[in-house]
DNA sequence: CCCTTTATGCGTACCTCATACGCAAAACCT
DNA sequence: AGGTTTTGCGTATGAGGTACGCATAAAGGG
């Protein structure tokens, strides 16, 4: 058997509190004491299961994903389509995740769960094994860097939305100097963003889809030359 | 005149105090006390110019960035290529330019004048107003994760190389169950990522710049498909 | 059944930071 | 010079991460 006192928590159940208080309260909102609380422990307990608080992170950041989605029968573009927006809501549901800095290359069971999901929308192209795994982590980047976006514009939005208003184009009207910037000053004519809401939640998810597009369109392509 | 004892600093010297300090030493390094020490006056003195650490913050993402570069003559596409090139090596030079959040849309010159150049390289194509941001968000999206992903590895990198090494491939092999993840499997065995250095910056750069004709070439198609 | 061994729970204390507040020095105005 | 305004900055407060050490609980040995 094993000897001393017995453990009443273990790592698991801090990083579950942990994430709870995230979810409710943000990021910033997650210290020892607050996760300790949330457990009805002290602050000083959580340390004999977990090293640090950068541990705890990446604890956090391990469990924050579901098991990726089972992906719709056609086309590797229809799944990878799927794919990507099912990462893009997984983040959207725990936008701290991006705050949480990354360590190494993917080793959890997770990561590997859905590089593989991902990976299996490309079966039966042409592709060779390395140029699916560029074509993978192209679109992950893709997606992340879309939510990390669409993340800090809705915290911003959050924080003064009258930034996202007509107020913006407005601005950029007597900002941007026509002689210096030229193209930019051609778009703001135009009223690209004389727009009530320019944080729009149908606009963002139009734009995703509009680089999605775009992306896929050029897997096509490369696959086109291929075959 | 001016009524009022002189300021012997400004706004603008401390953004730059404050990013020698976060080039040296890193984003967290970057406190008033230590930016204050670095130009030689008291933590207090900044505040009288600086409404908080967050609006430093801000600055010192406005001020992170060259000009833009002058793209070459051309296509579009080299253009673009050029740009998004460039502004990932911006980026590289000042990774902790990725930790600051962001908190609306973008004003300040900088960022602007970047916006702007993109724009430009895509004169003369048949894209309508909304279409060009749309493909310029797309593509700062996309550079952005692509940054963000290989700083993140760098970091990692530093911190323990064996993580890298033909060690990953080997531990891929243990832990991917064939039956469970099938299509990463067959990559695993298929040899991809059996290298001596994951992470040669050769191959982080070749990554990048497939991504990137992928991004391209759907733009190229989508343009196309408007002609 | 008591004593030693071992591991946990956690109170105390220290250090780093961001920042509110207030006073004194400096520069302008009359 | 005296008043006014603005800057420089010392002091103080409160939050957060974590080293340290003691008390407590559980198991094994006699």
């Amino acid at each position: 058997m094993k000897r001393g006192r017995k453990p009443t928590i273990d790592a698991a159940d801090i990083t579950r509190a942990a994430i709870a208080v995230a979810d409710a309260e943000g990021l910033a909102a997650v210290s020892m004491a607050r996760v300790a609380q949330e457990m009805g422990n002290a602050t000083m307990a959580l340390y004999r299961h977990v090293k640090s608080k950068d541990e705890l992170l990446t604890l956090m950041a391990d469990a924050a994903f579901d098991e990726p989605p089972a992906l719709p029968d056609g086309e590797w573009r229809d799944k990878l389509g799927a794919w990507a927006r099912a990462m893009l809501g997984g983040i959207r549901r725990r936008p701290w995740f991006l705050q949480i800095p990354m360590s190494g290359p993917p080793t959890g069971p997770k990561s590997l769960a859905w590089f593989d999901s991902a990976l299996g929308a490309l079966e039966g192209t042409p592709l060779e094994a390395g140029e699916k795994v560029g074509v993978v982590m192209g679109l992950m980047t893709f997606v992340h860097g879309e939510a990390w976006l669409s993340v800090a514009l809705t915290k911003g939005f959050e924080n003064d939305p009258a930034q996202f208003s007509r107020e913006y184009g407005q601005r950029l009207r007597e900002i941007v100097d026509p002689r210096r910037m030229p193209a930019l000053a051609k778009i703001v004519a135009a009223g690209v963003f004389d727009v009530d809401d320019l944080f729009d939640a149908d606009d963002v998810a139009a734009d995703f889809d509009f680089g999605l597009h775009l992306f896929l369109e050029g897997v096509a392509t490369h696959i086109g030359g291929r075959a």
